[in-house]
DNA sequence: ATAGTATATGCATACTGTTGCATATAGGTC
DNA sequence: GACCTATATGCAACAGTATGCATATACTAT
């Protein structure tokens, strides 16, 4: 049901075609709300027929034409109103914790290597995270709140991830005990 | 496609009726898969089908009677093989994140009582599972692995919720400089 | 030449998860 | 007497997500 609001919020901050909205969803919303473009497209016909959304094609030579989605002042006001509402936490679906408790079947080396592949991804992503912070957040005090708001939801992935590296260490100090 | 073996895995622990791992879903397993009492009776029947499962009825006088459920060898098996296999992170759905994503739009009082609730939730939670950490795992190095595992989803837990509420305090200070 | 990546859009199907409802009994609360 | 909680199970419908496939062009790498 928030995918609807989290195309609305990214195109709230600037009008944009699906393919520009993928991206998007891909890498400064990775930590946010993940979505396929398959989806994206689906849900971007929806909300344009109930006309939260106005389309614009845009042709272009030689390459598919584009369609340019902007948030109408009915699609604003319905955001507007979902913000208000308090919305249910995410519930908790981890594979890797539902191996953890199948502790005695594990194999060791197996969860050894899946934990390197793991910290590798997460140390790249805080990399990245703390690129987009010190290149567009570093005086948040001095920003409108718009920003200070985003740079929030930006500490919350950091964080997470600094949280979810922290927890590896603990684990490779606990498999290093038995061997 | 992770349920399945969340059951197998609680089920291996010790055997139990649906009414059982609803419960144990909702507490003990509360910070690994989340399920609804639905869900687990119908991929219950399914595991039973495929012969993952044997299934026991316990009549009872005056109550529904109860189905035990046990996990096979071949059950074991088909849990065993899946855990060498490397399995996919959990893709970041937050419904607040994509809030702060419209920032601008946000009406601050509602977003502060939004969080409070959410800071007494987690309050409680951590107190939870700090309990559940002194009472079974003081001594995690004497433990056997299956339990130092367990353990080890718990601490993920812990850290998990101490990260979000940092970010919490993160976040009032932010709202406090502004208005 | 062939393969891979990027741009740009989407349909159809399968799987997973949520919500509403249903049944049956016992005990406690307003 | 009416309502809530707990035990114990489940069906049916719906909503949301994932996966496989399809189309079309241009550029780069091997």
């Amino acid at each position: 049901m928030s995918l609807r609001y989290a195309l609305l919020a990214a195109l709230h901050e600037s009008p944009a075609t699906g393919y520009e909205l993928t991206q998007r969803f891909r890498h400064r919303l990775a930590h946010v709300w993940n979505a396929s473009h398959q989806q994206i497209y689906r849900e971007l016909g929806k909300l344009h027929e109930e006309g939260l959304l106005t389309m614009t094609e845009v042709p272009q030579t030689e390459k598919p034409d584009r369609k340019l989605y902007q948030v109408t002042a009915e699609g604003e006001q319905d955001l507007r109103t979902w913000l208000t509402r308090p919305q249910p936490r995410p519930p908790t679906r981890d594979p890797l914790l539902v191996k953890l408790f199948a502790g005695d079947l594990l194999d060791l080396p197996a969860l050894r290597a899946e934990m390197e592949r793991l910290r590798m991804g997460w140390e790249q992503q805080l990399q990245t995270f703390q690129a987009i912070e010190q290149e567009h957040f570093s005086a948040p005090e001095t920003l409108p709140q718009h920003y200070r708001m985003q740079h929030l939801a930006l500490r919350r992935g950091i964080l997470g991830i600094q949280a979810s590296l922290r927890w590896l260490e603990e684990m490779e100090e606990t498999l290093d005990q038995d061997n």
